[in-house]
DNA sequence: GTAGGGTTAGCC
DNA sequence: GGCTAACCCTAC
């Protein structure tokens, strides 16, 4: 699974028309990213396949609704579909806090919690160590509050991410870049999310929506699973 | 200010 | 030694 952002192309090319429709649309994947994420944190030894229907069983993740998010860039948008609220939009954006009630610097992980770490200062004064500026590992905390920063500002604000979310935060703009990286690039090695999504409704590509596995690509204007 | 590659340190 | 996450560096 290929997952691609474009998100310099979502502030730049949009319409003002049609600006809060796509923002909102932006909200729901990404809010549906995260809620992938932060349970992964918890289910990380889990069957990933179990788990995601388990959420879509749940109605935690809603496939159909993530799906009607979906807009190309090349392609006409898909009208609304009967899963969308009154507005004609879509909302699975939603942070459970049972989803995010894990353990997460204690429970099962390859890597195990790291504790305060060193460098050296610069390459010629090696005889000299310095702790980094935080050195501390995000909590569960910080990570529902990136998740909702970003499903409010979108990716790429992150300085008004840090002043909304973080102001009294060790986090700087760029540690919340860097942590939203590290949290789709985690995202991106479940490659078995692919085939369980693909069991659920998907743009063909062709202009219409189908139920089926044959669809091979899922794509918005700011993110591309291939 | 941001994106993305690079570096580092903890854990297995 | 490999993997991972947090942090650093720098071009744009």
């Amino acid at each position: 699974m290929l997952v691609a952002l474009r998100s310099s192309r979502l502030l730049t090319s949009h319409h003002n028309a049609d600006r809060a429709f796509r923002m909102e649309q932006q909200q729901a994947i990404y809010g549906f990213l995260g809620e992938l994420q932060m349970e992964n944190y918890r289910a990380r030894e889990e069957d990933v396949d179990v788990w995601i229907l388990r959420l879509l069983e749940e109605g935690s993740v809603d496939a159909a609704n993530l799906n009607d998010c979906c807009l190309s860039g090349d392609l006409p948008a898909p009208s609304p579909s009967p899963d969308a609220n009154d507005n004609g939009h879509v909302g699975i954006y939603r942070i459970d806090a049972e989803l995010l009630n894990f353990n997460y610097l204690t429970g099962p992980r390859k890597s195990g919690p790291r504790g305060t770490r060193k460098r050296r200062t610069s390459p010629w004064n090696s005889m000299f160590y310095t702790s980094r500026k935080n050195n501390s590992r995000w909590t569960a905390k910080e990570v529902e509050r990136l998740v909702q920063g970003v499903s409010k500002f979108g990716v790429g604000r992150w300085t008004n991410l840090k002043q909304n979310f973080f102001k009294r935060s060790i986090r700087t703009a760029v540690n919340l870049k860097d942590k939203w990286r590290n949290l789709l690039k985690t995202y991106q090695v479940h490659k078995k999310l692919h085939s369980c999504i693909l069991n659920h409704r998907w743009w063909n590509g062709s202009g219409s929506w189908q139920k089926n596995n044959k669809c091979s690509t899922y794509r918005n204007d700011d993110l591309v699973i291939v």
